[in-house]
DNA sequence: GATAACCATGCAGAATAGATGCATGATCGA
DNA sequence: TCGATCATGCATCTATTCTGCATGGTTATC
C-alpha cells in the first residue's frame, strides 16, 4: 500500500547500485532508474546524486528512508490487524530462508498452509540470511527463516524487522569412519583440534559460526579445505581429507565413510534458527500460523533426528 | 505516496457512496469502483458490501480507515520533516477557501507564492468548508482557508486535521442608509432585535453562526428573508428589505443605501477563521511560508477596513 | 402498485503509465 | 589504454487504468 517507487528507494539505500536494485525488486535497470526519477519528481525532493560511475543517497534521500522504516511498520502492523479482526485471508505469501531450511522448515510450512489455506498462493525461495533481509524489505517474501547472525548489515534488533528464535540447532561433527574416535558417540572440540578442519570460505555466513565455537573453547583449528554445501562438506570427510561440523538440521543421508558425533564439554555449538518478517507484520495471523507450524516442525525434525542419527 | 486505492477508499469513507467519491476525487465512478474492487483483491480483506442500493463499509473497512488515519499522519510529517531538512521546493501546491476567503486572502497568498516560488504550481479551489475538509482528505488540495465550525462531521480536534487560527473576523451589521441607526456608527444586537433579518439558509455555513450570535444576548430575531452570497444580502439590505450580519472581510464596496455598523455591548459576533492541513504537513516549509503569509494578509487587510469602512 | 430516480457495475474501447532492451556516455581499475 | 561497470536515454511494446455507456437492482414518489 506504500508506493513501489518508496519501496524501490529502500531497496536502493540497501544494495547502492541500480544494477542490484533491479535484481533484487525483480525490475529491470530501465525501470529502476525511471521510478527513482520519478520518484524525485513527484516529491520535489532530490534524493540521488551522482557519485563517480554510480549513485549515492542525499542527506534528503537518508532522512527519507530512515524515516520511513516506522511509516512501513505501521502500515504492516495495521494491516495485520485488519487480517486479524476481519477474519481474513490473502492471496499471495512468500517466503525465504537458506538451503537446509528450506529443504527441513519451509517445504512442510509450504505444503501444509497449502492443505490448509486453498486459495492462498504461496512461492518459497531459497536464498542467504542476508538476501532474506534484502528481499523482506524489496516486499518479494513475507517470512524468512534464516540463521541468527551479527551481520555488519542487519542487527538484530534493525527497526525494519521482527525475529523470533524457532529453536537452536546445534553443531555436531563429522569425522571419517576410520578415525580413532569413530566408534565414540561424542567428543569434544578440544579433542579435535588438531585435526584438519573443512569449512566454508571466510566471510560467508557460516564461517563465523565455526570461528565463534573454537574461540569459544580457545584453540584455533587449522583451516585445511573449503566447501560451501554441507554434501560437499561430508564429502570432503568422507574422503578422509579432514573433519567438519554439521548442524543436525543438515542430513547426513548414510554418506559412506562418515560418522555423526554430537558435541559435549565446555563449548556445545550451535546456530540459532530465527524467523524474521518485517516489523508491524508478526502479529498478521497468517504468519502466526506460519510460525506455529514452524515450530511444531522444528522440534519434530529435531528429536526424530537425535534418536536416528546418534 | 500512500496508494491512491487508499486515498480512495478513505473518501468513500467519508462521503458513502461511488458517486460522490468520483466527484470529489476526479475519477469517474467506474473507476472508483475498479479500484476499490481492486484493493480488497490486494489486501485479500472484504472492505466493502452492498447495502441497499449502494454500499457500506465492513467492519474491517471501517478499521482500515480508522487505523488509516495516523499512517497517512505520519507520511504528512516525514515529508514535511524532508522538506524542511533537505531545503526542498514541491512542485505542486493545492490551496482551497471559502469565497470571501478566496478572494481576500488565497489569491494574495497565490500571487506572493507564485512570485517567490516561481517553479510552483499553484491551484487555488474555492469551496464550502466542508467540502474543503474532503478535498484536503482526497489530497485534491494541500491546505485550506475556512470558517472554523463545530460540523457534525469534521470536529476541531479530528485526528485527521491540524488547524491554526488566523484571525477572528468581527461580524458588522448591515442596515438600510435610511434606517433611524443609519448614521450611529454603532449598535448593539438588542437595539436590532424586531427588524427583520436577512440570513442564509437553515443549516448552511453561516446560518449557525447568526443564530449563535443572537442566542449568546438571548433574543429571537425575526427571519424575513435568506440570501446565498453577500452582495445579495447587500442587495436586500439596500432594498430596505431587513438588515443582516455581515463578516468585516467581506467587502461593501460602495453599495447603494447600505451602511456597516460595528456591534457594542454584551454580544460581539465573529467568525473564526483558521487555516486547515492534514495532520503532519503543517510543518512543511511551504505550509509554514504560507500560513505567516496568510496571517500578514489578514491583518492588514482587518485593520486597513477598519479605518476605510468606519 | 407503477414509474421515475438513484446507485453500483460490467464491458468495449481508448489513453496513459510503466517496463523492456539496446545503445550511449561516463567513470574506475588494471 | 583497454575493458569492465554503471546509469540513462530512447523507441517500442505491454499492461494497467480510466472513460462512457448500458444494465440490473433498489428505493422513493405519485
Amino acid at each position: 500500500m506504500i508506493d513501489a517507487r518508496l519501496i524501490t528507494l529502500r531497496v536502493f539505500a540497501r544494495c547502492g547500485t541500480i544494477g542490484a536494485t533491479a535484481e533484487l525488486t525483480g525490475y529491470s535497470p530501465s525501470a529502476v532508474s525511471a521510478q527513482l526519477r520519478e520518484l524525485q519528481r513527484v516529491l520535489g525532493m532530490q534524493l540521488l546524486t551522482k557519485d563517480g560511475r554510480g549513485l549515492r543517497l542525499t542527506a534528503t534521500g537518508r532522512f527519507l528512508v530512515a524515516g520511513s522504516d516506522p511509516l512501513m511498520t505501521q502500515w504492516e502492523s495495521l494491516r495485520a490487524a485488519a487480517m486479524e479482526a476481519g477474519d481474513q485471508v490473502q492471496s499471495h505469501f512468500g517466503l525465504g530462508g537458506f538451503s537446509s531450511a528450506a529443504a527441513q522448515l519451509l517445504a512442510p510450512l509450504a505444503a501444509t498452509l497449502r492443505s490448509t489455506h486453498p486459495l492462498l498462493q504461496v512461492q518459497v525461495l531459497e536464498a542467504d540470511p542476508a538476501r532474506c533481509f534484502d528481499l523482506l524489505i524489496a516486499e518479494r517474501i513475507d517470512l524468512a527463516v534464516i540463521v541468527a547472525m551479527q551481520s555488519d548489515t542487519y542487527g538484530e534488533d534493525d527497526p525494519r524487522f521482527e525475529q523470533r528464535v524457532l529453536l537452536d540447532d546445534p553443531l555436531d561433527v563429522i569425522i571419517p569412519g576410520d578415525h580413532p574416535l569413530a566408534s565414540r558417540e561424542t567428543a569434544t572440540l578440544e579433542e579435535l583440534a588438531s585435526e584438519p578442519w573443512i569449512t566454508e570460505a571466510a566471510g560467508s555466513t557460516y564461517h563465523s559460526l565455526f570461528t565463534a565455537a573454537f574461540t569459544a573453547v580457545g584453540v584455533t583449528p587449522r583451516i585445511a579445505h573449503e566447501a560451501v554445501e554441507w554434501e560437499t562438506h561430508i564429502a570432503f570427510v568422507g574422503a578422509g581429507l579432514g573433519v567438519g561440523l554439521l548442524p543436525r538440521l543438515a542430513p547426513l543421508h548414510g554418506a559412506e565413510n562418515v560418522v555423526r558425533l554430537r558435541i559435549t564439554g565446555q563449548s556445545k555449538p550451535t546456530r540459532r534458527i530465527v524467523a524474521a518478517a518485517r516489523r508491524g507484520s508478526i502479529t498478521s495471523p497468517l504468519i502466526q500460523e506460519s510460525l506455529g507450524i514452524l515450530q511444531v516442525n522444528a522440534n519434530r525434525i529435531l528429536t526424530a533426528r537425535l534418536g536416528e542419527d546418534l
